[in-house]
DNA sequence: CCCGCCGTCAACCTTTTGGTTGATCCCATA
DNA sequence: TATGGGATCAACCAAAAGGTTGACGGCGGG
């Protein structure tokens, strides 16, 4: 059987290196192509495409600084072409992040501080067809099927977004056109939801949470 | 001239992994050591210190997840040995984190996402004695020197930090050992460097100035 | 040596938030 | 049609935050 061939994605050249390191080491994989981001990754899909050289897997990082993200990246990968499985290696294993990855298409999430040999199985697993999947990022699947959830609604995160902007709940009332009281209203139902006792836990959480973006999110 | 001799602290193997790479490469530098913690770290140096091979340069992570974490390493270090200089190496500048690894006693702060030659030259200038400084490091010591009555002092930065994070002026106080009264104090100084008026839009503001770093974005 | 900034704290008052109860309206759907 | 959830508002009280004034010790620069 021939090589399993990876593309990777992530921003610093420092992580490129080691991954090109660590994984070139292993008898069976090798490196088709680099990006630093996932704009660079969808051209370097391309390009391998034409060339008629997919490559067997996608190693992609989450967190890219200023370009595309790996979220849409993954997303847009998964809508262009059937082909490469997609794992994620980064450096979180918050909820959302896993969450957002899975949603996207993600065919594993792997730690960047998983020792090398799991490393090796998940970009063989992935490139296979299967899943890998860190344990954290495991347990949260399964801890989500058998818990729905109460979820914001659409007017409740959009007073979060307001929140998190610094408004008073008087000019929060102003922006959207209702009352102080029904503004106060919502926030006693977001805190609740939310677990949290007044704003600005609300907005660590829900940024936390990737619910509202963090206030000054650039791309 | 002999080789410039590295200690490399970093939690991620893949990170290490890269680093030592990309190091090795270059002419005139080589890995002395590695940990993957602070804590590590300084059993490293004094392990090396024993054998009469310090280290020319510490090159460090600031966030490192379970261990004792690159500040309170950089200051350990410049606690116990004169010797190695402490080149920061992480992924935020933020001024928050900026200006902790400074007050540590760092000599350099570089970014991962720099290119190689970069590092490398950070590398050779820390281990000559100088500093080394990402322009955005530059720019804020720069500053705080030209015009230091508006910018925020380390002080208010810690507590916007906390701030940040929801808790409460007196969760606050409890958490850094001061008077609520005081913790008051310096969020009205806090709120009127910043030209706002009250905690929400004291967070917004400093994220989007990039004074600390998102509410939950870890590492 | 003195002045200014930083960090600390107290007392006081005003404004904003947080928390509760209860109510109305609309809309979907069981 | 009945039930429930979302969105709206009011009144009320307690707690927290915002704002002001004043004060004190330390420390560094002029």
């Amino acid at each position: 059987m021939s090589e399993v061939r990876v593309l990777l994605v992530d921003d610093h050249p420092v992580v490129r290196a080691g991954l090109r390191a660590m994984l070139t080491g292993f008898d069976g994989i090798s490196i088709a192509a680099e990006a630093s981001d996932g704009r660079a990754a969808l051209q370097e899909l391309a390009r391998l495409a034409a060339l008629g050289g997919m490559p067997d897997v996608v190693l992609m990082d989450l967190q890219m600084g200023e370009g595309m993200d790996g979220v849409t990246a993954t997303a847009e990968i998964r809508k262009l072409h059937p082909a490469p499985p997609v794992l994620i290696l980064t450096t979180y294993d918050t909820d959302a992040d896993i969450l957002a990855a899975v949603e996207a298409g993600a065919s594993g999430y792997m730690l960047k501080d998983a020792p090398p040999e799991q490393l090796r199985q998940a970009v063989l697993q992935a490139a296979a067809g299967g899943t890998a999947l860190a344990p954290r990022a495991a347990a949260l699947l399964m801890d989500r099927i058998s818990n729905p959830g109460t979820s914001l609604t659409p007017r409740e995160v959009q007073l979060l977004e307001l929140l998190a902007t610094g408004l008073s709940n008087r000019a929060i009332a102003k922006q959207v056109f209702i009352s102080e009281a029904t503004v106060k209203t919502h926030l006693v139902h977001i805190y609740g939801k939310l677990g949290v006792d007044n704003r600005t836990a609300a907005i660590a959480a829900a940024t936390q949470r990737r619910i509202i973006r963090p206030p000054g999110a650039r791309g």
